[in-house]
RNA sequence: GACCCCAUCGUCUAGCCCGGUCAGGACGUCACCCUUUCAAGGUGAAAACACGGGUUCGAAUCCCGUUGGGGUCGCCA
């Protein structure tokens, strides 16, 4: 049998962190044995559904690198399919119709609360075939003894007694579907095997349960993921995380990094800590998912996404990073800044843990530095500066411009003045690049080249 | 409140199903090494089986309870 998973967000909102998690184990686990991964937005919230949102969760999945097969499926488009089920339940006795108003129900509801009981429908129109004129719901007639079990491939199973359960509307008065059972219709027809999804679903399986039995199609394999928790281990909100995942990609991650970070989050591979993709398509099972929830950790995010960093290459950085420099700036870049940021890359890299930091860190080879960082104009004092001045004599003519001669007048230059490599280093660094913080510096003085860098040692190095 | 789920270092987790390990790894933290700064890298340290009962020669592992956390209880999705 051909594994066919899916993803089912509704476009009421961004793609957010969970759903994320949500769409990148489907994806995995269907490209694991070689199955389909369909797609289908659960537009049917009218009200709510907008186009933004829409648009958001096919950037998201875009961004993630998590391609799905086939055409979108749009739930809404689907409604008059899904009240032919109600239809066919209804005609085989196995639906039936009620004709309460909302009011009413809320009476039912406010009464049983005060009660002490669970608000549920006391299936008053079960039995009732004295139909008046007018619109009416068709609600399940679920079984009321016995129990309902999920066989859960991450909860195992799970069973409930069914007079927990009451009798759900499937069709609402005015016609449309609920979403229980546009769901389960949709699952059915677009033939999905395995349904996995976040653990607050995991009480509605019960119910879409009924309904398979009901209709006698085979109930797929549902396989609850625990939620991710914010870090203060409460439900995931916009304070700490719950962003779209556009926020991260703003914010500098890349997106092998958010994906090897939700992977190790409920699910692991022994030891195994950083997954290349094809790694994870080819270990990604059900069993090793955990059953508790997870708490986002920005840290650990960032310590990924400083590995991916390192690892991506200096191309693909520079192209990811010229944007940023040049929104930050509000201006393009002149014309020889992306070959020094090339050049520069291998040693900006390994000192960033986001693409934000690697634009900041990138400053020096932008543009000259139009103000000292304190604690870097702390080291052009008069004895740094008048090391600053022989230094500049020495290099001036230097050749060739590079790294090596660079670092070897430096030390020559500490030895004669009898101190440590730092102290000549350190002032070049901030006049240099006005912080006390930069990519080795003889590096950065071979990529900045003679002139720039001597004037700029002439603008900050020495005394007036 | 009812029902359902969960519980190993601060965090993510391995180990649990098939009882016997100094309870392992990673992030973070701290120390040291390397070093022109900061990183990266290397070495090392502190750090956990929620609690209480069983079962057993022996329990993180099996059973029961307690506590704590989470989820669900709509003609929302």
């Amino acid at each position: 049998m051909t594994v066919v998973t899916r993803f089912a967000p509704s476009p009421t909102g961004f793609l957010h962190i969970g759903g994320a998690r949500t769409a990148l184990f489907n994806w995995l686990y269907s490209r694991h044995h070689k199955g389909q991964f369909l797609l289908r937005i659960e537009d049917t919230d009218r009200a709510r559904s907008t186009e933004a949102a829409k648009a958001a969760i096919l950037d998201g999945l875009k961004w993630l690198g998590l391609d799905w097969d086939g055409d979108v499926v749009y739930q809404f488009s689907r409604a008059a399919r899904h009240a032919e089920v109600a239809r066919e339940l209804l005609d085989a006795g196995k639906a039936y119709r009620c004709y309460c108003t909302p009011e009413e129900l809320e009476t039912m509801r406010e009464a049983a609360r005060k009660a002490g009981r669970p608000p549920r429908y006391d299936g008053r129109w079960r039995d009732r075939t004295d139909w008046p004129q007018g619109p009416y719901a068709i609600r399940l007639k679920a079984p009321q003894t016995g129990e309902t079990v999920i066989e859960d491939a991450v909860q195992g199973t799970v069973r409930v007694g069914n007079e927990q359960l009451d009798d759900m509307v499937m069709l609402r008065a005015d016609g449309t579907p609920t979403y229980m059972l546009s769901v389960v219709v949709d699952d059915h027809d677009m033939a999905i095997t395995h349904v996995i999804r976040g653990d607050d679903h995991l009480t509605n399986a019960f119910r879409q349960s009924q309904i398979y039995l009901g209709m006698g199609w085979p109930v797929p394999l549902f396989a609850h993921i625990p939620l991710i928790h914010g870090a203060d281990g409460a439900k995931l909100s916009k304070r700490h995380g719950a962003l779209g995942v556009d926020a991260y990609r703003d914010m500098g991650y890349l997106p092998e990094a958010v994906r090897n970070y939700l992977l190790r989050l409920g699910w692991s591979h022994g030891d195994d800590e950083t997954i290349s993709t094809e790694q994870a398509i080819a270990w990604f099972d059900l069993p090793q998912v955990g059953r508790s929830a997870a708490r986002f950790d920005f840290a650990k995010l960032d310590n990924l996404n400083a590995h991916y960093i390192r690892l991506a290459s200096d191309e693909r950085l520079v192209e990811l990073v010229l944007p940023r420099i040049e929104a930050a700036l509000r201006t393009p870049v002149e014309a020889g800044v992306p070959e020094r940021l090339r050049r520069g890359m291998t040693g900006l890299k390994q000192r960033v843990k986001t693409l934000a930091e690697l634009a900041d860190m990138a400053r020096p080879y932008v543009a000259r530095p139009t103000e000292i960082e304190e604690k870097a104009a702390k080291l052009l004092d008069p004895a740094g500066r008048a090391l600053l001045a022989s230094y500049r004599d020495t290099v001036g003519s230097l050749e060739p411009w590079a790294q090596a001669g660079l670092e070897d007048a430096a030390r020559h230059l500490a030895e004669r003045a009898g101190v440590k490599l730092g102290q000549v280093a350190q002032p070049l660094r901030a006049a240099l690049t006005g912080r006390t913080i930069s990519p080795p510096i003889f590096e950065v003085m071979e990529i900045l080249g003679r002139t720039e860098t001597l004037a700029r040692l002439a603008a900050q190095g020495t005394p007036a």
